[in-house]
RNA sequence: GGCGGGUUGCCCGAGCGGCCAAUGGGAGCGGACUGUAAAUCCGCCGGCUCUGCCUUCAGAGGUUCAAAUCCUCUACCCGCCA
């Protein structure tokens, strides 16, 4: 079993540590036998993205290192909305909607935890099981009394909004809905530790509180920073949209892609948030980015590490064979059929018509936005058909360009793939 | 309530009757370089049946041969005085 220090030592050197409770006190309790622990996901949308990811493999890290990990998932809270990070109020999302994402969220954390009957073995709660059965007046007099609206105020989360868009009621209480949930925790599972994003310092401290305050106990909690990029953008994101777990939102190839691509300033980063790599092994790969950035080893082993976790050995395998195929690095009707076909259908992509235009195939994928951009597109030297340049606009694909008779293979710029289906 | 200023393309921001699909910057896109990275340089950046045509400058009307630019009303924003 891992030492509570070695534990935390381990998470401080990832940089998967913000702000904590006191270290010491920590680390002694961590010692002395397995801690329980939650991490809150609110169900805001249909799945979890890749900044989630990050502090869920912390919850992995301490089962990993000998504690019990369990997973809330905030049906309660989500219909609620939480402020933290939030300029402005929220549109309140149908409890319908809320139930579907939180059964989706459910089964998604699931196969990131061990869920065996051991010690350690992870728990999935959602707190609406506690929340929804207690009345107004029972929680007003039960929870809100132990809550000082001077210290709600003072809140990061709230006191910015005050000062700008203002905030609702519904909103100002998420905070007490979230001390509560610690403190139910604690009282059913002996939680003692929370952990969460740095923006829910405010509203775990809250729980803290409270246990304090009701069960006269003591509890710690933990902060993870925010994921961050170099070029100071938003990490997650894309110009198409938030990189998404489920892979029906983000497929694994384009999940593949991301960390691929990912700045060299950021890898070394991303590689110890992101992956159990040891401390040896991402030396070496640091030293390889420093060495020999061409070659690109540590993009690449964030990009298989990250897509097995999330998708599964044999789909990261059929990704990179196709990446490989696809950006030209080997013949692309030597790649088997199959998996050519399964990649063509996580791109974007058109059907194949009778005289279609190479201008109409761009813009009908949805790689250009207009057929003037697509005009443009080619004129510039930038469209590519089967990895060859288009050379001017008025070319017609042809039937017999069709890869396996089924597939012909788009690409705008260096890396934007599409196709055109049979 | 009074007076004044503003609303321009994804964002910021020029334009103040014709030379305006509209200067400039940012974002984005492409090319070169390279490594499916960064930086840099070059080009593009409303649409189309593309040497031309069509639709844009908050919305609706009007003046004019001609308006983003002038007038009227409407909506929203922002200053100053009460």
């Amino acid at each position: 079993m891992v030492t509570g220090r070695e534990l935390i030592e381990d998470l401080e050197w990832r940089g998967l540590v913000a702000q904590s409770t006191d270290r010491e006190e920590l680390i002694r309790a961590l010692d002395n036998g397995p801690v329980t622990l939650y991490i809150g996901f609110d169900p805001t949308a249909p799945s979890l993205h890749i900044g989630s990811l990050a502090v869920l493999l912390v919850l992995k890290r301490f089962q990993l290192a000998g504690h019990r990990p369990i997973a809330l998932v905030g049906g309660a809270t989500g219909l609620v909305g939480d402020p933290s990070g939030k300029s402005e109020e929220r549109t309140l999302n149908d409890e319908s909607v809320v139930a579907d994402f939180v059964s989706r969220i459910r089964k998604q954390v699931e196969p990131y935890l061990d869920f065996d009957s051991s010690p350690t073995g992870a728990l999935v709660v959602n707190n609406l099981d506690w929340t929804a059965p207690l009345s107004a007046i029972a929680f007003l007099r039960d929870i809100g009394k132990h809550f000082s609206v001077n210290q709600m105020l003072a809140k990061d989360s709230v006191s910015s909004r005050l000062n700008a868009n203002g905030i609702s009621y519904t909103e100002f209480s998420y905070q007490v809905l979230q001390g509560f949930d610690f403190l139910e925790l604690f009282r059913r599972h002996r939680c003692t530790l929370q952990i969460g994003g740095s923006d829910q310092w405010g509203n775990i401290v809250a729980g803290l509180d409270l246990i304090r305050k009701v069960e006269q106990g003591s509890a710690h909690c933990l902060t993870i920073p925010l994921v961050t990029k170099s070029d100071g953008t938003k990490f997650g994101k894309t110009a198409s949209g938030t990189i998404w777990l489920d892979g029906e939102l983000t497929s694994p190839y384009a999940l593949y892609q991301y960390w691929l691509g990912v700045d060299d300033r950021d890898v070394i980063s991303y590689i110890r948030i992101f992956t159990f790599a040891s401390r040896d092994e991402v030396g070496a790969l640091e030293k390889e980015v420093a060495e020999n950035p061409g070659a690109r080893n540590a993009a690449r082993y964030l990009a298989r590490d990250v897509t097995a976790r999330v998708h599964g050995a044999d789909a990261m395998a059929k990704v990179e064979e196709v990446s490989k195929a696809l950006f030209g690095q080997g013949d692309l009707a030597a790649v088997d059929g199959a998996t050519l076909a399964a990649a063509a259908s996580s791109l974007p992509n058109a059907p194949f018509t009778e005289g279609l235009l190479a201008i109409d195939a761009f813009t009908q994928a949805g790689l250009c936005e207009s057929k003037s951009a697509a005009r443009r597109l080619i004129k510039e030297g930038g469209a590519y058909v089967n990895n060859e340049r288009v050379a001017d606009e008025s070319v017609i694909l042809q039937k017999s360009q069709l890869i396996k008779g089924n597939l012909i293979l788009l690409r705008k710029g260096k890396r934007e793939l599409g196709a055109v289906l049979a």
